[in-house]
DNA sequence: AAGTGTTTCAAACATACGTTTAAAACGAAC
DNA sequence: GTTCGTTTTAAACGTATGTTTGAAACACTT
């Protein structure tokens, strides 16, 4: 092992069982003999656990946010003036999702579990951390997802949105025992390439449900 | 406060702490704290924090799943051989959930923030007794879901349930900060009864979405 | 009031954690 | 081949955790 793949090999072993285990369940001696390195090493690279959890976010949300932004830019430009298509959008996010994930099947899927336990688990420190980095982009994708549904109230589309990412956080993160399920029930596997498929439709379907009062 | 009271303080304390913080990064020693008794206590009443752990499930499980068992046999006998219908379905799960939550208006939120932390956090004891303890009732009620919902293949129907249970979980779980956000964003609160009536429909559009192929 | 089983309590236990240290090993430049 | 900055290593540090202990306090029956 050449010497600056001690950092890879963390990020690594630290992105797997942080995502089987949470933060606070895994230890910087889990990762280290995970990854086959001395345990001082974490702190020699990245300073201190917390900042090992952000690059291991920075890691995946850089070049997916990047290449997000380019493909807003680029729709917004390719249609000037025109309005956004809902399915479009929904398709750009999960395309993009997926290219940033391409190294291994599994990666999305882990990154997903990430991003729910940065949700649901304390981690205060991770929260500010994202919302810092990349508050900007999500915040363009929103104005657009507002441009292609324009018949519902503010209130209606932001609690639907929130459905949405609910639906597919959660499905995301535990897919690989869905799809383990859905094996053992149906006899039918699914990657997630098709869980994202079934998806699409099942949300751009929510998303446009009739209003209803209170 | 009373001797049997302890067990009880300390119940209302873990609850609260691990919805807050997730479980291993609550300690014995927040939780004694707050509830006002002796670190011992915890070991003394449960046995153990896993048991603790289990015990705050089963507090709002036991109930609720009684319930639920209950409304499911008065449909079946009060409809002999009729299928029952979506909507109702989803109804008697909300109102039943929203029954067992109703000594406090933030209950339901907490205890849905304590299953998405099942799901997600590692903790395989726990995922094991819930499946012991609650399958049955699981199951049953997703036999009527299949009734109700004919039409859908069971590839379909099993990935758009767990959509559902993704949107219902991840939004409920989060509902307070979500309200404080749309206050904020919309000068619109809504309290979880709002916010269930607004994903009833989301929930059944996207359940009916029309197939699309992969 | 004495006796008995239950509950509380302060203290200690062993263990695991994140982090720091100082020396050793390494790699590139001269 | 020596030097110098970088990286790795083993060991230790201080702190926090879950659990156990044995004595004290309590509630109830007789």
């Amino acid at each position: 092992m050449a010497q600056k793949d001690t950092a890879k090999s963390i990020l690594n072993a630290a992105e797997e069982l942080f995502s089987e285990k949470g933060f606070a369940e895994t230890s910087l001696r889990n990762i280290t003999t995970k990854a086959g390195v001395n345990l001082a090493a974490v702190n020699y690279h990245f300073g201190s656990k917390k900042e090992l959890i952000q690059a291991v976010f920075a890691r995946f949300l850089g070049p997916f946010s990047e290449s997000l932004k380019q493909q807003l830019e680029q729709l917004e430009t390719g249609l000037p003036g025109k309005v956004p298509d809902l399915q479009t959008l929904l398709m750009i996010l999960s395309q993009t999702a997926l290219l940033a994930g391409r190294d291994s099947p599994r990666r999305l899927g882990i990154f997903m579990r990430l991003l729910g336990l940065a949700y649901t688990q304390g981690q205060g420190h991770l929260r500010r951390f994202l919302q810092r980095e990349y508050g900007d982009v999500f915040k363009s994708y929103m104005r657009l997802m507002s441009a292609a549904t324009p018949e519902l109230s503010d209130e209606d589309r932001f609690w639907r949105i929130h459905f949405m990412l609910g639906a597919t956080v959660f499905t995301l993160s535990t897919a690989d025992s869905l799809t383990a399920m859905a094996e053992h029930d149906l006899g039918k596997g699914s990657d997630i390439t098709q869980v994202i498929g079934k998806l699409i439709p099942f949300l751009a379907s929510g998303l446009n449900a009739p209003h209803q009062d209170d």
